[in-house]
DNA sequence: CGCGGGTTTGATGATGCTCAAGCCCGGTGG
DNA sequence: CCACCGGGCTTGAGCATCATCAAACCCGCG
């Protein structure tokens, strides 16, 4: 299977594309593999790419005053990231996205960017409601937040993503959902008896 | 000032219209008020339209299962509101979408909304856009939540919409930030001293 | 084998909630 | 025009949830 396939599956289900745009496409993305805890952005620097995630998981979270990592947003496979704020802005960003495992992402920089929307306007229906899943997912998650208690909050994650809960280090995913480690290590003991 | 000027005033922000895409746009637009504490979505209703805000305020929440509401999203002069969720699924919506004050809307119906993004294709360049920004400031919104005191909450959000603090009653602020009304009262109570 | 990152466990403590009562004030009916 | 009603705001006491700090532990890796 190509580099590519795995996004152009994606796209096909809200969108067509001709084979000539979607050769047009290609030539502007670039397939890279991101090794486990490299940075594809980092704090204050402007963010000049988009990257959709093939395999592995990135993680998008900024450093707190106090000195620790707040992770905002997982992204898995079939998963735009990027900090869309200051890819827009050229203003430098706050946050950081880093590999939390080797990943393997398409790259969609900055400079292609414009062009390749005017040359393919089917990408806009398709980030559009991309970027509409995005928001429901992320209202989504401050009901989570601010409705459920901590416990609830885990075991829905748990059940929404029982395989990735296994892939990824216990602390990561306790700054996700908004608790400390400890806590989370309390949880889990609770639930196993 | 016509009805439809605000909107397209905001289009332009993000795009072209020539004039009789803007003639084919206001077409499909339903002008219309809506008083105080008049509700445009229910909770088990299917989301059949968004609303972009021209005057007044919205408020999209939920009913917990403890019986209170939790306010999730206002909805602002120029912003987009809908349960996107509901809309594109045709599934019952979970949310309410209810007037905060007396409110001018111009309301898009479902039945008009595939059509016109094929007549019109730059309303996907547009909605790409608002989503994208929708996006971001739910994303900035989980961040306030996870690394700010409830006190720093409340000022970033005062300080961020000054006016608007006035015009809507503590408790769905309260309920917005994330907290109980009575700790917002003794909040301001510290802060006025 | 030892080091170091990650997890576990427990004691103590702060933040923000609950419950309950009183107050303020604008609207409504007598 | 006044009295009353009720929604919203305030205040306070007691309490639950989750954080902090610290120590021990576990285990993969050099």
């Amino acid at each position: 299977m190509n580099e590519y396939e795995n996004l152009f599956n994606h796209i096909r289900r809200f969108t067509e594309l001709s084979s000539e745009k979607e050769q047009l496409l290609i030539s502007k993305l670039k397939y890279k593999k991101i090794p486990k805890k490299d940075l594809v952005l980092q704090e204050f620097e402007v963010c000049n790419a988009c990257y959709f995630v093939i395999s592995g998981c990135m993680r998008f979270y900024r450093n707190t005053k106090d000195g620790f990592e707040q992770i905002l947003q997982f992204a898995i496979p079939m998963w735009w990231i990027s900090d869309y704020q200051s890819f827009e802005t050229l203003k430098p960003s706050e946050y950081n996205i880093q590999a939390v495992q080797d990943t393997e992402v398409l790259i969609l920089q900055r400079s292609d960017y414009e062009q390749l929307f005017r040359d393919v306007p089917e990408l806009n229906v398709y980030f559009r409601l991309m970027m509409q899943k995005a928001y429901t997912a992320s209202l989504k998650k401050i009901e989570l937040i601010l409705c459920e208690s901590a416990e609830d909050r885990y075991s829905h994650f748990v059940n929404a993503f029982p395989g990735f809960v296994q892939n990824i280090p216990q602390y990561m995913l306790a700054s996700f959902l908004g608790f400390t480690p400890q806590f989370l290590s309390m949880l889990r003991a609770k639930k196993d008896i």
